[in-house]
DNA sequence: TTGTATGCGTTATCAG
DNA sequence: CTGATAACGCATACAA
């Protein structure tokens, strides 16, 4: 049956020294003489003494663990910001609990709850919230343990840590790009309208419309889930426009792709007859034919950054509260989709 | 400042009533009334607290906290492991501790030691570990923690519990399926030889072989990493033979998909020229020209089945010691990348 | 139905 | 340099 497990009692009393001897023998407190360090550790690694990080975290009310809550995990480009995040964190003595949403407020809600029960250290979360300052995160804010938001920040963005990149910018500029190219009725397709991501993103489009004044057609904004079953809906739907559109404007490679696809099966080419651009640069996307124009957003960049972000603050004191605001770098990548070159 | 955080005591103070009483009431003791049930219920909503799980764990030897160790999450086979393992943990009031290997054994080691000193209840692990039986997973046994091995499992795979699929018959099926398509010289990209999936995958593709009475050419085995970079220098090697192979069994879709990339992009018509499989049915394996032939892995589906697994473990007493294999289905896609119908 | 005493494993404080 | 004591916050055995 499941042995009891060594503790610095068992090392304490086979060793005739006091237990807190013990303690700080293996953290190595400078107060303790190399002999009985030295001897301490031995017997700690002959009867495999293992510490107990709860009782540690406990006494000390330092976790070493963060918090992460996003609306999936599963997306290329959120498992590379995870990946960016764990790195990081774990090169700093950190580790993380994820925790998923599913784009519902409730599980986000229940999800930050878990995570302050679990005393981590700090929480980092893209939010699926459309409210503007979602009250349960008071009890972070009350107790000083730092939230930063990153990639999907809630409305009030000025009052948060935030780390995104400059969705109006990468809007704008894919926009622009279209309409350089001649097209006119571009059909901007979205994800949920109530993220300050997709709502930027919208508006670099109508800030491009209105440069060339072009008068801006609400009918021409399909709000989405942006998954692969939503692009098959979607590329469906485009068959039927009377004209086709000039161009789409998708807020995700993985459902541009879908919909190129399935409107080059369906007799459309690209970009001769539509023009298409992604967002995030999932890595296939240079592999398509044509290749996918897009935003390369780099999602472990993000994380480190975000971690990096976050230690500054853990380890600050006091505790920064004017809120700052990280934005990245992002890169417009031109390709086939969108010009007549040979890709 | 930081406030101090409210405990049982400050409730039980404010009330009159022992801390004991205050426990049992918010787990819904049953000895104790619906009055103060209701009572310290209501006190705990006003000062706003919220349970210290880490007290509550190191109290009762119960985390419900569990360990996932993966060679990175930055896959989307990886990542929707892990999105499905995340959601049947927190269905069963489990939550997840998710670390990196990296493909090294010496990280596998530090993040085993540190799960086990976070004294999770269960750990699972993709283990990039090629001993036949890794010593450091040592404390886990000896307190009989249940440890779960899924998709890379150790080489003496019966001494541990593991979620796997039958990597053997799907090679088997997939170089079966070329030489049906009159391959003969079948090239086999493969990952790691020294783990068990890989060696598996190869031993069917040498049995499909031998059935034909096709002598086995070890030159046509390559060993990579299975990324995009690798997969372009094979490519390129590949363009190099003379004559070129029948056929490339790929042993994951993204590797596949990068040398039919650059293949094609080099005038190699596939499958006329070359046929070309791939492994795990990436969402958009589905959509390049031709379309890939692969077999379907289901990633949610293996982290449910893993974490449930694990659940029964932790759940059966006395802790159920004999290994026990899962073996879950897979799905044989046959596509245009092996064959010349117009996809 | 509720309270008392105690322990989970560690570390901080203070004394020696 | 080392030891005694207490405390982190909660939950259990036992008593009332």
């Amino acid at each position: 049956m499941s042995k009891k497990g060594v503790t610095i009692y068992d090392i304490a009393q086979s060793l005739n020294v006091s237990p807190p001897t013990v303690s700080r023998a293996l953290k190595d407190h400078p107060s303790i003489s190399q002999q009985t360090r030295q001897m301490i550790k031995e017997k700690a690694m002959e009867l495999g003494y293992q510490t107990n990080a709860l009782a540690s975290s406990l006494r000390t009310q330092k976790s070493y663990t963060l918090g992460v809550i996003v609306p999936r995990l599963n997306s290329k480009f959120m498992s590379s910001v995870l990946a960016g995040m764990e790195k990081s964190a774990v090169d700093a003595g950190y580790h993380l609990i994820i925790m998923q949403s599913f784009e519902t407020e409730e599980k986000e809600k229940e999800n930050v709850r878990l995570l302050f029960n679990h005393r981590v250290d700090g929480l980092m979360v893209s939010t699926t919230s459309s409210s503007d300052a979602p009250e349960y995160f008071a009890p972070f804010f009350e107790k000083n343990i730092p939230v930063v938001f990153f990639d999907r920040a809630p409305k009030k963005q000025k009052t948060y840590h935030c780390v995104t990149i400059d969705n109006q910018e990468a809007g704008y500029l894919i926009t622009k790009h279209l309409l350089e190219n001649n097209s006119r009725r571009i059909l901007h397709i979205t994800g949920n309208k109530n993220l300050q991501v997709y709502q930027h993103r919208l508006e670099g489009y109508k800030k491009a419309l209105k440069e060339k004044n072009i008068t801006y057609d609400r009918s021409l904004i399909w709000e989405t889930s942006l998954d692969i079953p939503d692009g098959q809906r979607a590329a469906q739907k485009i068959l039927k426009m009377k004209p086709l559109p000039d161009a789409v404007f998708v807020a995700n490679d993985s459902c541009a792709i879908t919909i190129m696809h399935y409107l080059q099966k369906n007799g459309i080419r690209i970009p001769e007859m539509i023009q298409i651009t992604g967002f995030n640069n999932d890595p296939f996307s240079a592999f398509f034919k044509p290749s996918l124009t897009t935003i390369d957003y780099p999602g472990e960049k993000m994380g480190e950054a975000t971690v990096n972000f976050m230690l500054q603050l853990i380890n600050s004191k006091p505790i920064i509260s004017v809120p700052r605001h990280l934005s990245l770098d992002f890169k417009f990548l031109i390709r086939g989709s969108t010009h007549n070159s040979h890709d």
